[in-house]
DNA sequence: ACTTTAAATACGATTATTCGTAGTTTTTAA
DNA sequence: TTAAAAACTACGAATAATCGTATTTAAAGT
């Protein structure tokens, strides 16, 4: 039996981290690992050696660590409580959205009994994502990550629905449900400006001007309009 | 303010349990720590001893720990948040009564958060009970801590309505459960055996035999008949 | 009052997680 | 290709939580 076996909170939250990085880079690099668990650089250096030890990570040194396959399993699985997690705050609890990551991550590490995650989902409907749109894998570790397009990187005049915020921030959450700009919304880009300026888009009949920092946050399922590509 | 200051899960746990002790024997000793948590004696010194220095507990050596009010507001924010995880494991998750309890030993320490409390409770229905029949501190760490007689102590004839289960081991839940001896059941004593022999009572026109032990962990709320004292 | 037993403490040690500073190594840019 | 910058590692140290094995102290029984 593959008993993933128990790993402590802090190598959970490792896990995630390593895993986002990976995937949007390749590989998690322990600068990149401290910034976003907050803690210092040398933290990172000697859990890295310790989960190393443990068979979760592979290192290469000024390159970056990658998951192994054993790391990879248990990381998805935190991914699946995390997200399950947020749903439960937000459709259950009615907690606002823009909340609900940072409180996931304390739950995720509370509820990590099999039979508790599996009537979560029922309980839920069996929900195919967060309530930012990240996909929630299944039971086994399956997690289907759809091809989607960064939205600072679509291009005057291309059209797309808004599926995904992948920067799961309080205040950027609570921006963009502010001006209505959440998953499931179609969008239309008008404008780039130059000089790193702002993205200009059309929406609901409206018009927004994104940062561009914000708009690499935000993934679209671009839509192509007369028999595109 | 009263900031009750943030303490690690570990010592939540260590206040619910001097909590519990201090109820039922005026302190919580040592020994009895160490059993109740699982823990060598050794530990709980040490932990007593840094706790003091918290100003979370007062110590008598050889005579036992008491909770200062700093410790106690704690303590009775932990049973709540406790209690009001076993409702929502119970209430809206399904899951068994026997086992919500060991698992909200883990969910109290992720819900610390005022706002997600405060809404549980209010989805929930504003319970003033766990699924055990044990009382739901209020917001402000009031708890209603009921007149209530012990099973084990009620004489032959006697006659009460089963209310708390105060020990809360999945074993004894699940056995309860499976011959319905559940909080609100009527019940009348009507033997008991000597030498610590069974307690005979009768509930539902059945005719039930639990061991002393056993009816030590039940609560009930005795019934007057007649104009009763 | 004295002795046995039970309870509690002292002490030494380990593991996980964290920090900060100092020193290397790699990359980048001139 | 060499110097500066950035990334990374080494090392020493602190704290929390835990253990096990003495040793000491209090309680109970004779």
């Amino acid at each position: 039996m593959l008993t993933t076996k128990d790993v402590s909170p802090t190598l959970e939250e490792y896990l995630e981290a390593i895993y986002k990085l990976e995937r949007k880079n390749g590989a998690a690099k322990t600068s990149e690992l401290a910034k976003m668990l907050n803690v210092a650089l040398g933290t990172i250096t000697n859990t890295i050696e310790s989960m190393e030890k443990q068979n979760l990570i592979k290192h290469k040194p000024y390159k970056g660590v990658n998951l192994t396959r054993k790391g990879r399993r248990i990381a998805i699985d935190v991914i699946r409580r995390h997200r399950l997690s947020e749903r439960l705050l937000t459709d259950i609890l009615k907690i606002d959205w823009s909340k609900a990551h940072n409180i996931a991550c304390k739950l995720e590490h509370a509820i990590s009994d099999r039979d508790i995650i599996r009537r979560l989902d029922e309980v839920l409907g069996k929900p195919k994502t967060c309530p930012h749109g990240n996909p929630i894998p299944s039971e086994d570790g399956e997690i289907l990550e759809e091809e989607l397009e960064v939205l600072v990187d679509l291009n005057p005049g291309e059209r797309g629905v808004i599926t995904r915020i992948v920067y799961e921030d309080p205040e950027l959450l609570e921006y963009l449900a502010s001006i209505g700009l959440v998953p499931g919304v179609n969008i239309q880009v008008k404008e780039k400006a130059p000089f790193d300026g702002p993205i200009t888009l059309k929406a609901m009949n409206r018009s927004y001007a994104l940062g561009r920092n914000i708009a690499s946050f935000i993934l679209v399922k671009k839509r192509h309009v007369r028999g595109g590509r």
